[in-house]
DNA sequence: CATTCAGCTTGTATAATACAAGTATATAGT
DNA sequence: ACTATATACTTGTATTATACAAGCTGAATG
């Protein structure tokens, strides 16, 4: 058989998506949009990149990163730091106010998760938790 | 204790959801644009249906809908059937070859799905449709 | 030294959405 | 019955995140 969980699967990522796209774009949880919120994640846990490694990460347009790096750097939350080999390429490095931001979003966030996941027993959370990574993989693999 | 998995969702539905808005924009899979497929799901699998309640099914402005659903019309996927008993209001019916196109689709969804989740076990999908489907209700009432 | 390559930025286009204003019909209050 | 308000839908406009293409500047290579 293998249709049903596939089916039900399929139906639900669609969902998802949509409810995602939506939420993410037009609603804000803290201060950091989207893009912001996850450019400082991972300059925050993966330590200072350039464009390109990000966008390589990400699996974004260069131009796409450019941008926000951008507007992370006029907000004040990242600077750019010259590669002294490269005199083309930067990285971008946290700032005080930048770790601050991520932290007090990342606070909201799972506020926010903890409210939406209240139905969820600490059994579910953690397949949930544990299956969401597996896909994301899977997803990176896949592009 | 109940940080951790409650850590790893909030970032995997992040990173998850940057990526589907990526996916879904961008790449096709099929003849349907996203809304496309699930407007049509949604008339195909509940019956016709009219812009408002479309609009509260799926918690978007009714004014996207409606553009959503002109398009639909438009290649003939759907056609209005004015009510009898409100002239300002009519209900969306799916055609033979707006059925035709979401079968098809449906199929092509399915294989993309059962090509990304091959190295998930039965067991895993049976857990992530499920999963995947309470947390789609639980977002959805928060919304 | 000239050519090609790499890192980044900027210009432009697209798609999905929201909000606001407008139209036509229906409903309710007096 | 008449007016005011509410409802169903459409259309205009703006925003946001993305991609693709062209351009700039510096690096690497023949």
């Amino acid at each position: 058989m293998e249709r049903s969980p596939l089916e039900a699967i399929e139906l639900e990522m669609t969902i998802l998506s949509r409810r995602l796209t939506s939420i993410s774009t037009y609603k804000k949880y803290g201060i950091l949009d989207h893009s912001a919120y996850l450019l400082l994640h991972q300059i925050a846990s993966h330590g200072s990149a350039g464009v390109k490694a990000l966008a390589d990460e990400f699996h974004l347009d260069i131009s796409t990163i450019s941008r926000q790096a951008s507007a992370l750097e006029q907000k004040g939350y990242v600077y750019r730091v010259p590669d002294p080999l490269d005199g083309r390429a930067y990285t971008l490095q946290i700032t005080e106010l930048g770790a601050e931001t991520l932290k007090s979003d990342t606070d909201v966030r799972r506020d926010k998760f903890a409210q939406l996941l209240e139905d969820f027993s600490e059994e579910e959370r953690g397949q949930l938790g544990q299956l969401l990574r597996k896909l994301n993989d899977a997803v990176s693999r896949a592009m």
